[in-house]
DNA sequence: CCGGTCACCTGAGTGC
DNA sequence: TGCACTCAGGTGACCG
């Protein structure tokens, strides 16, 4: 489901709903979903306090009372739904955070969300069974980020440092920019679209690239992932936010999904071909072979 | 280092 | 209706 806007748009909206919550009870219904280990989660989880709620790559990290850390990693169905606990459960649910009322209410006397209200559950929901929560404490949490942690984020790379990342490799541009210990957060659908709008071929070797076209694909990029973190990420089937809302970048793809229609600059027909594995649309006029 | 394939899973869409 | 088949926002292992 998850690329950067859409991970950044379900942390924000976790911000506002969790912070200062203290769960009362952490289920996991399926073992599988927690490398390390379903018991100690519910053991380490139970009483803490969320603390804070950020974004690493694709990763969503809370942090919580006692230095503990839970890692998430929504792959591609995984999803965040803020339920009231007395309302029937939807399927797919493995791991259910049971919630006490927000610790602190807003100086005249209001909550500080209208979704915040009472007691809570928040679902973990994933009918794929890809996705995986990980639960450290400090000093595991930094031995996971050095270990396997994603490197850094496309806002976090310069103009020279991602040219310099590019002309040392002799690979095709967009599985490297899927490759998430060189640049985090980058996906399928916004690769394509950064490729497009930069006008360069998803399988032109990355050295390859002149400066110009380096520097105009970084810029293209973070144009786009901001943009479609203003309209909370491109919903095409499953993505929906802790509301249960989903986003409406997708409507404005440029080409992802868009195979056999005209291309929205020059009119010739968008096409799909398979990089790296993975579903890849260009249109063959804007974008031609290297 | 690089590319291709499969595996992990369920469900939606399509065509017969 | 049903069935077979393809595809899906991600990633990691394995092979040549």
């Amino acid at each position: 489901m998850p690329e950067l806007p859409e991970v950044e748009t379900v942390v924000r909206d976790l911000c506002a709903l969790v912070i200062g919550r203290r769960i009362e009870r952490a289920v996991v219904g399926l073992a599988k979903m927690v490398p390390t280990g379903a018991a100690a989660l519910e053991q380490r989880l139970g009483e803490a306090v969320f603390r804070a709620v950020d974004r690493r790559g694709k990763f969503i990290v809370f942090s919580l009372s006692r230095n503990l850390r839970l890692v998430v990693h929504l792959k591609m169905t995984g999803q965040f739904l803020w339920h009231e606990a007395d309302q029937p459960q939807p399927d797919h649910v493995h791991v259910r955070f049971h919630l006490a009322g927000p610790e602190k209410a807003h100086p005249d006397g209001g909550l500080d969300c209208p979704f915040a209200e009472g007691p809570r559950e928040l679902l973990f929901r994933d009918p794929r069974q890809f996705g995986r929560l990980r639960c450290f404490t400090e000093a595991e949490y930094n031995a996971w980020l050095a270990e396997e942690g994603p490197g850094p984020d496309p806002y976090e790379l310069s103009v020279s440092d991602f040219r310099a990342l590019l002309a040392r490799r002799a690979g095709r541009i967009k599985p490297l920019l899927l490759d998430q210990r060189l640049i985090s957060g980058v996906g399928n659908i916004y690769a394509d679209e950064a490729l497009f709008a930069a006008r360069v071929h998803p399988m032109t070797p990355a050295r390859d690239l002149t400066p110009t076209r380096a520097r105009r694909l970084h810029r293209e990029l973070l144009r786009i992932l901001t943009e479609a973190i203003e309209l909370r990420g491109s919903t095409t089937r499953d993505y929906v936010g802790p509301r249960g809302i989903g986003g409406q970048y997708q409507n404005e793809h440029q080409v992802y999904g868009r195979d056999g229609q005209p291309c929205p600059v020059c009119g010739a027909r968008i096409i799909r071909l398979v990089v790296a594995g993975r579903g890849t649309f260009i249109c063959p006029r804007c974008q031609p072979q290297p």
